[in-house]
DNA sequence: TAGATTGTTAATCGATTAACAATC
DNA sequence: TAGATTGTTAATCGATTAACAATC
C-alpha cells in the first residue's frame, strides 16, 4: 500500500488529461508543451506541470511532453495496462445499457456476468450473457477472477448485495445505487449519483436566473 | 444574475444532505444538530454549519434544524420546487435507460422527446414516446418549453447538436459524451463521463495495490 | 550558444476546521 | 435560568498560481 499519498483532486484531473492526450494521438501530434495543453483545456500551466509532476517528470526542458510516452505513462498510472473482469449487478434499463456499451472493452474492462432478484428476468440474454441470480454471486466472483462489481439496483437491496461483496473481497464497487456504501477500506468505491448530478445542473439554472 | 458567489463545492455537497434529510425525514425524524447529522453523514459539524449558513439561517441555537423545513428548502435552494422539461437526445441504451427511469418525476424532471439520428429507429416507441429524428429538434424546444437537453450520443454527433441547443437558447445540457462541450456561459453544463469515473476506480484499486 | 520549457520552490488564494460568543 | 447548539469569526490546512533557476 503506497496508496492516499496523492489528493483525491489531482487523481480526478487525470482521466481528463488522458482523454485530451487521446486525441492528441489522434491528431498526430508528436510533442506538446504545457503552455500549449493547457489553452486546449483551459487549466493552467502551472497546475499540468505541478500535476504530472506528483507522477516523476514526464517532460523535457526547452521540448515539451512527448503526446505518445504521457499518453501511455498516465494511462499506466491509471492502470489501463492491466485488465479488468466485471460483472454487473441489476440488469435493469442501466444495467442493460452498460452491459451493452462496448467502448469500456478497449480500455480493458470487460463484463463477465449480469445478474438480477427478479425471478422472471433470470436465463434472458443481455449480449450473449444469461442473466444470473444474485445468489449466484459468490460463487462466480471466485470462479471468474472478478474485480469490479457494477451496482445498477435500487438503493433497498444494495446493502444485502454489498455484504457479500465484502466478503468476496471484491476489490472495487462501481456504485449507481443512491445511496452511500459503508464497505473496510480495502474496497475501493467510486460513486455516480445520477440524480445527485441532475440536481446540480438544476440548481445552476436556477441560480443564474435571480 | 445573482450566480456564482457560491463555490462549486459547497453545491456539489447539498444533493447529498438532500438525500440524507430525506431518509431522516422517512424516519420521522423531527429535528437533527449539525453534530448528529455529521456522525451519519462523516463529515464535520462546522462544515455543516458553514454550509447552510450560506444560504441564511436555517436553524435555531438550542434546538437544531427542524428536518421538514431544512428538507424543503434545500429543495428549493437545488431548484426542486420547479418543473423541468427534458429531451433526450441519442436514443441507445443509456438513452433509454434515462428515458425509463422514472424517479427523476418526483423531482420534477419530465421526460418530453426523444431524438437520434438513425433513420432505422426513428418512430420506435420508447415509454410511450416516438423517436424522433434529430433535426426536429429546434422546433420541439420552442414549441414544448424544454429546458434541459440530456447529451446521450457518441461524441462525434454532440458538436454540431450542441449548435442546434446553443441557437435555441436551451437552459441546460446534461452531457453524457465524452466531450468538454463548447458552450457560452448562459448555457449551463453538467457532465456525467463515465468512462473518467470507471478511470478513477481503476486508479484507486492499483494506486492502492502498489 | 540562445531559446524554450520543464521541474520546483515560494506566494497566494480558497476551503476546512476550530473556537466561541450569541441566543434559543 | 442553565444547557444546548447555532451562526460566525479566526486559525489552519491544502490546493492553485506565479516565478524562476535548472537544463535540454
Amino acid at each position: 500500500m503506497q496508496g492516499k499519498n496523492i489528493s483525491q483532486v489531482v487523481i480526478s484531473r487525470l482521466p481528463r488529461y488522458f482523454r485530451y492526450l487521446g486525441d492528441l494521438k489522434d491528431e498526430g501530434m508528436e510533442r506538446i508543451s504545457s503552455g500549449e495543453l493547457s489553452k486546449r483545456m483551459n487549466v493552467t500551466a502551472s497546475q499540468i506541470r505541478q500535476d504530472f509532476n506528483h507522477f516523476g517528470g514526464f517532460g523535457q526542458q526547452g521540448y515539451g511532453y512527448n503526446v505518445n510516452y504521457l499518453y501511455e505513462e498516465i494511462g499506466k498510472i491509471l492502470g489501463l495496462d492491466k485488465k479488468h473482469n466485471l460483472i454487473i449487478i441489476g440488469a435493469g434499463n442501466l444495467g442493460q445499457a452498460l452491459a451493452n456499451y462496448m467502448n469500456f472493452e478497449k480500455r480493458g474492462f470487460f463484463v463477465k456476468g449480469i445478474f438480477d432478484c427478479k425471478e422472471e428476468i433470470i436465463g434472458q440474454t443481455v449480449r450473449g450473457m444469461k442473466i444470473m441470480h444474485t445468489s449466484k454471486i459468490a460463487d462466480f466472483i471466485k470462479e471468474n477472477n472478478i474485480d469490479i462489481a457494477v451496482l445498477t439496483l435500487p438503493k433497498q437491496g444494495a446493502t444485502e448485495i454489498v455484504k457479500t461483496l465484502v466478503e468476496c473481497n471484491i476489490c472495487g464497487i462501481w456504485n449507481f445505487a443512491h445511496v452511500d456504501l459503508d464497505v473496510p477500506d480495502s474496497i475501493h468505491v467510486e460513486n455516480v449519483h445520477l440524480s445527485d448530478s441532475l440536481m446540480k445542473l438544476s440548481f445552476k439554472i436556477h441560480d443564474d436566473e435571480e
